[in-house]
DNA sequence: CTCCAGGCTTACG
DNA sequence: CGTAAGCATGGA
């Protein structure tokens, strides 16, 4: 058990704002990452850690070395935004591993947070290895590689099963270099992403943004989307019904600029508690 | 019963 | 080119 100070952070939003499948809160956070169980408590701005993992990897999982002022006030630009700011100071975004976090939002296609969290634990009891009582690692890409279908479909996965198991064949076989996205640009990135079967740009841009920390990523959702056009359709205009998620992407990019990664995690979190 | 969920792919004009 | 159906599953 250790302590890290961990000034403008707020635990509890940051781990049930959806953005991660795998934490849960009983007396203490409790999640697995990196094969490693971790134990947490917020008291004040320190954190109580219990965990094999070093203080360095948590630091660098819940991204403490974000400038939140600085962040906040880039994107700031209007009433909406900083009253949300004011609501949820301390949500930070998760530096999540980039196989668990492409494959988590293949998951995601289409579906409930509900659903997923259900379908990431079958996976994880089924596929992944056991740590300790009642928590496993998340299934390596070898593992789900060689998965039958047939046993996938305990996991409840739907249409889903073959896209998970053929972007673990890709990465499993050194056909496709995931871990190498990290040097690329945004652009770049997501051209590769989006070769994956059952990845398009929304998908794509939760992987970079939640594992790679291309926090010019800005994810639109259908609750994104609808938040957008209530709230900044003005920036909308003449916008096509086949790319509007495209258009409304690009534009949040303009409008909040660099750190729009952030932004877009805090209007999530408003259209989640509706 | 219908509609929707942190979408994507394919088929049709 | 742009649009729309279809996709498993579960809850409202």
């Amino acid at each position: 058990m250790y302590r890290i100070q961990a000034p403008d952070f707020n635990i509890d939003l940051t781990l049930s704002c959806g953005q991660v499948f795998r934490w849960d809160k009983k007396e203490q956070w409790t999640g697995v990452v990196n094969g490693a169980v971790i134990r947490a408590t917020q008291e004040g701005s320190e954190l109580i850690i219990e965990s094999t993992l070093d203080k360095k990897s948590i630091q660098d999982y819940f991204r403490l070395e974000d400038d939140l002022e600085k962040i906040y006030s880039e994107i700031g630009r209007d009433e909406l935004i900083t009253s949300l700011i004011r609501k949820y100071r301390g949500l930070r975004l998760i530096r999540q591993d980039p196989w668990e976090c492409l494959a988590s939002y293949i998951c995601s296609s289409n579906n409930t947070i509900r659903n997923i969290k259900n379908s990431i634990r079958l996976m994880c009891e089924c596929f992944g290895n056991r740590i300790e009582n009642g928590y496993y690692s998340f299934p390596t890409p070898e593992a789900l590689s060689q998965a039958e279908l047939c046993d996938m479909a305990s996991c409840r996965l739907g249409f889903r099963a073959p896209n998970v198991r053929s972007a673990a064949a890709m990465i499993a076989d050194g056909e496709f270099d995931l871990y190498g996205i990290k040097d690329l640009s945004y652009e770049e990135g997501r051209e590769e992403l989006v070769k994956i079967r059952g990845v398009g740009n929304k998908i794509a841009d939760c992987v970079l943004l939640f594992a790679f920390g291309k926090l010019e990523s800005f994810p639109v959702d259908t609750h994104i989307e609808q938040i957008m056009e209530r709230y900044y359709s003005e920036n909308l205009k003449d916008v096509k019904k086949s790319k509007k998620r495209d258009a409304i992407a690009d534009s949040a990019r303009r409008y909040f600029g660099k750190y729009c990664g952030y932004a877009q995690e805090y209007l999530y979190l408003e259209d989640q508690e509706k």
